[in-house]
DNA sequence: CGCGCGATTGATTCGGCTCAATAACTGTGG
DNA sequence: CCACAGTTATTGAGCCGAATCAATCGCGCG
């Protein structure tokens, strides 16, 4: 994100910027806290999640390494729409809101550079929703599974990296726990998956893109 | 959009815009294509929908009077990735990519302007994306014309100023034609609302945002 | 005036949610 | 190191909402 900056200047940032390790659980932000600042992941993994009316959790993004957060509110200057927590031990690191104006006046690359991010942000918001209005629970698992994967990438055992509750992976795909863990199951039956613990492994990816999409 | 541009530059504006006038139905753009410039909708309605995988139209946005259409695209330098099309008869305009980026070089308010509107979408889509995964068709049918009467206002006889087909409807709150029928149906029923042809009045709003709501 | 599309209603089916019960797992303190 | 308590995961049963299919109706337009 910050890679082009002039030397001088992303020394400026290396110096100021307060890196922070957050625990398993620890919150970033709060939906209504005012924005000070964005928060770049040095390492690991946050959720980015909204409550609905009644209370239940869906997870809008995932955050990993190397991404960007909370510019949406700071550039707009409105409060969090959403709650941030680490989903494992996280290094992160803060960048307050003067230091990026600053940078930002200096730099028109990396206005423009918000700008893309913004774009794709919303493409995929939007897409998400064409998915959630029209597709039914089981495809949309079988789709998540795939970008989970093609997101995070695998450990040596070809496993998915990243943990997430059967609640949450429920909450990303918008449906209830029990029907998520249900179609887990009858994958890991048919062979397509196979689970151990939070860890998933994809067995047949061909057949999980085609469960995922048009046919069947 | 454009109110506060220097007097010299806004003349420059008007002098070089092309409006158009585009009939009921008339297609601004095709998602693919390829984006050269924006629309600033002068007069009329348009709808923004995307195609689902079953070929289900599943309307993304709706856009009137002063608004501004298709800068994602432009902005991110990628194609259109929806379908933009006149509700009504309506008068457009259309400003280059060329005019666009050299007066956003001289203003970099409008640059900032963008970027405000980008964090607008992105907010309301993201809040579209929890309600769509989280409440009922019944509740999201209430909430939607609650959000139609305060987008589009109201004729002299207090019906929402906006004709939409039934499928149209439906495929804001993302559901099926019938089911939002029976819907309309029962909430004229209950005097919650009257039908006249494809305008809707409310009767009794604070009843729907109560169907609309956690409550119920 | 009739054709055809959009709107409406009914009947049926199916998916997904909820509730409830059990099992596995996690971390904790004795 | 083990027992326990509190989550988290899993499975089953029943119900309800919503999609689909089919048929009719109404209306606008040619």
């Amino acid at each position: 994100m910050f890679s082009d900056l002039k030397n001088n200047e992303l020394e400026q940032f290396t110096e100021e910027k307060q890196s922070q390790v957050y625990k398993k659980g620890q919150v970033l932000f709060n939906e209504g806290e005012h924005a000070n600042g964005i928060y770049c992941i040095h390492k690991g993994k946050v959720k980015v999640y909204k409550l609905g009316d009644e209370g239940r959790e869906q997870i809008v993004r995932l955050v990993k390494d190397g991404d960007v957060l909370g510019y949406r509110a700071l550039l707009s200057g409105e409060t969090f729409n959403a709650y941030a927590e680490a989903l494992e031990e996280s290094i992160i690191c803060y960048i307050p809101k003067s230091q990026l104006f600053k940078t930002m006046e200096q730099n028109p690359e990396l206005s423009m550079r918000f700008m893309t991010l913004l774009c794709g942000d919303l493409k995929g918001a939007e897409e998400r929703l064409v998915k959630l209005a029209q597709k039914k629970v089981r495809e949309r698992v079988a789709e998540m599974l795939l970008i989970l994967r093609s997101t995070f990438g695998t450990r040596e055992d070809q496993s998915i990296d990243i943990q997430l509750t059967r609640e949450d992976l429920a909450s990303i795909v918008g449906t209830a726990t029990e029907p998520l863990i249900r179609l887990l199951s009858e994958f890991k039956k048919d062979g397509v998956i196979e689970l151990n613990g939070k860890y998933i492994k994809i067995m047949d990816p061909d057949r999980l893109s085609q469960i995922g999409d048009v046919l069947e």
